[in-house]
RNA sequence: CGGGGCGUAGCGCAGCCUGGUAGCGCACCACAAUGGGGUUGUGGGGGUCGCGAGUUCGAUUCUCGCCGCCCCGACCA
């Protein structure tokens, strides 16, 4: 490619909404024009890497075994209705109209089409197991979209599908995914963790996700020290000490607390370590008010408190239930004496403390030397209902847990039987009988690695492309090309000779003088860098730079080719 | 959805409080000089001040409504 023929679109300046560094480079870069609110156009240098990735995927989906195909972006609702989701899904689908007052909706992710699709199309055993998978455009209308591609209302994803006759033809799909997904991310040279994962709103059972390791990342991801143990902070757990819980020492006694409403604000007056309080949240599930108890230094997971308690809706108390069922005030609030009969669920570690503190259920007080069995009946529910916290024991003995930040890149479900049930798609076994099959479901978010890939990869001249990404591998820089035809011809040459060799080269005949060229390559991030001067034309010799490495090294032709990777 | 903030040239911003038809930097165009890390000079183009109503002789400026965008929270494959 020639500069000089590309639409290059660097700017000096950051849009002031530009948050974290994946987003801003993309802008400086000129990789990126936003449109609306988490809606992106892709200039011609942000859809070429976008297009890199692209490739890596499909080449490693294709090697699987797995088939490409391509499913329309727009949907009908009554194929959502069948299964559910139609109402189900939330805000985050995008419905439509058509002229007919026809509804549909922008396809947010593929389970209903392809169930369908499947249905219509597979008759018998024999065409199973069979893995279809597309690369296509989907829209959730999240509630808040940011950081540019990462979290963005459109974006490009790549869908595969699996169906099977058994369980254990879908577990051996689902390890063949985890394969071809280490694949994927490694050959992206991507740093990286699978982590054991809730299955959220698409349903399954077995669940890993796929993170890139970012500080920037929205999620946190929970790994073993001695052990390959990995997990979503949403169902991480903690080993629970097996010490026993100590006797009950410290008479009860009530401590006026006037203005302190929190564990750190308790511990502080009373000269307590955190973790001797404990905290009381007050949630309402339909009619039902409960109290879930939380170590002072804990906070409550959600996800796992909803699975736990079975709870399929639920939401913080406000200070009319509290009242209500406490006879109290927030702040004060604890399972001593409540005003009316609650339910009362205590995290393990809650249930394993003694001569703790908690709210009295009376503004202004909380009682010390609270005890099990002694002080209140013992916790009619104990369940593991907290956010580990890094120093935690991991669950399967492999030392300490630490917490790192990530970014979801890949997803991979055994989603069984529900949207073949639901859609009421059957293939014929060998007996002749109607079988329900089983599915799989593999997402790759193509869009949010570009985003991704930068987090993990940039300095402070902008974007550093691992080499199976770069939109060019190497980048031609002919200087001062005003004092005849010598530079541009022998740069003229040497691209062609790299076009030869298959090598992607761009050539920067735009004529700008040295400084504005080199911080644009270096922004966009090629990898390789020639710069042909005059005066090392004299000496024969081309200056060959690494985008990762500070220093120039002055080569011969020959060399400069032999050092150039592809 | 709750709280906060912002909409003035392609981008980043000033002006608004105290009404009198708009300015700076970058970018863009032309010419000239310069030529190894965003060079310099001269000249130039570009804005119904988000939209609508109201107050006023007069509204970018004051008031109300709407729309869009951003941040925090809740939420989320």
């Amino acid at each position: 490619m020639r500069l000089s023929q590309f639409h290059l679109a660097t700017v000096k300046e950051t849009p002031a909404d530009a948050e974290i560094v994946s987003h801003q480079l993309m802008l400086r870069a000129g990789m990126l024009r936003k449109l609306a609110a988490g809606i992106y156009t892709w200039t011609p240098l942000g859809l070429r890497i976008l297009r890199k990735v692209e490739a890596v995927v499909r080449e490693e989906m294709e090697r699987s075994g797995a088939i490409e195909m391509l499913m329309p972006s727009i949907q009908p609702r009554e194929l959502w209705e069948e299964t559910g989701r139609w109402k189900k899904f939330g805000g985050q689908l995008l419905k439509l109209q058509d002229r007919k007052k026809q509804f549909f909706c922008y396809g947010p992710t593929h389970e209903e089409v392809i169930t369908d699709f499947a249905r219509n199309e597979l008759k018998s055993y024999r065409q199973l197991p069979v893995n279809f998978f597309q690369i296509q455009t989907k829209f959730r209308d999240e509630i808040r979209p940011r950081f540019g591609v990462m979290r963005a209302r459109e974006f490009l994803m790549k869908d595969a599908y699996s169906f099977h006759l058994d369980q254990e033809c879908l577990a051996r799909e689902y390890r063949n995914m985890f394969a071809t997904y280490t694949r994927i991310f490694t050959r992206l040279g991507l740093r990286f963790r699978a982590v054991k994962a809730d299955t959220g709103a698409i349903g399954g059972q077995a669940s890993y996700e796929f993170h890139v390791l970012a500080d920037s990342g929205e999620d946190a991801i929970v790994f073993a020290s001695e052990s390959d143990y990995a997990a979503n902070i949403e169902m991480a757990q903690a080993k629970p000490s097996n010490a026993l819980r100590e006797s009950p020492t410290e008479p009860l006694y009530k401590q006026p607390t006037p203005t302190q409403k929190t564990c750190e604000a308790i511990a502080e007056l009373l000269n307590l370590p955190l973790c001797k309080t404990v905290k009381s949240i007050a949630l309402m599930s339909g009619s039902e008010f409960i109290l879930a108890l939380l170590r002072g230094d804990h906070t409550l997971n959600e996800i796992k408190l909803a699975r736990r308690l079975n709870l399929t809706e639920y939401r913080m108390a406000n200070e009319e239930d509290i009242d209500h069922y406490l006879g109290t005030t927030p702040g004060f609030i604890g399972p001593l004496s409540p005003h009316r009969p609650i339910r009362v669920v205590a995290d393990l570690e809650v249930a394993n403390m003694a001569n703790f503190v908690v709210g009295a259920n009376q503004t202004g007080f909380h009682y010390s030397g609270v005890n099990w069995g002694r002080d209140l009946p013992e916790p009619e529910q104990i369940a593991d209902i907290r956010n580990v916290v890094a120093g935690d024991l991991a669950p399967d003995g492999g030392g300490y847990l630490s917490i790192i930040r990530g970014i979801e890149v890949g997803h991979i479900f055994q989603l069984g039987s529900q949207y073949a049930e639901s859609m009421h798609a059957v293939v014929t076994d060998d007996q002749g009988h109607a079988r329900t099959p089983l599915m799989g479901c593999y997402g790759i978010g193509i869009s949010r690695i570009v985003a991704a890939a930068i987090e993990q990869n940039h300095d402070a001249a902008g974007i550093i492309w691992p080499t199976s990404m770069a939109p060019w591998s190497v980048a031609i820089c002919p200087i001062n090309t005003q004092h005849g035809t010598k530079v541009q011809d022998a740069a003229e040459s040497l691209y062609q000779d790299l076009q030869n060799r298959n090598i992607e080269v761009v050539l920067d005949n735009r004529g700008l003088r040295p400084g504005p060229m080199f911080s644009d390559m270096e922004l966009i991030g090629i990898p390789q860098r020639i710069v042909v001067s005059e005066r090392g034309l004299k000496q024969g010799l081309y200056e060959y730079r690494a985008r990762h490495r500070p220093d120039n090294e002055y080569l011969d032709y020959t060399t400069l080719l032999e050092r150039i990777q592809t």
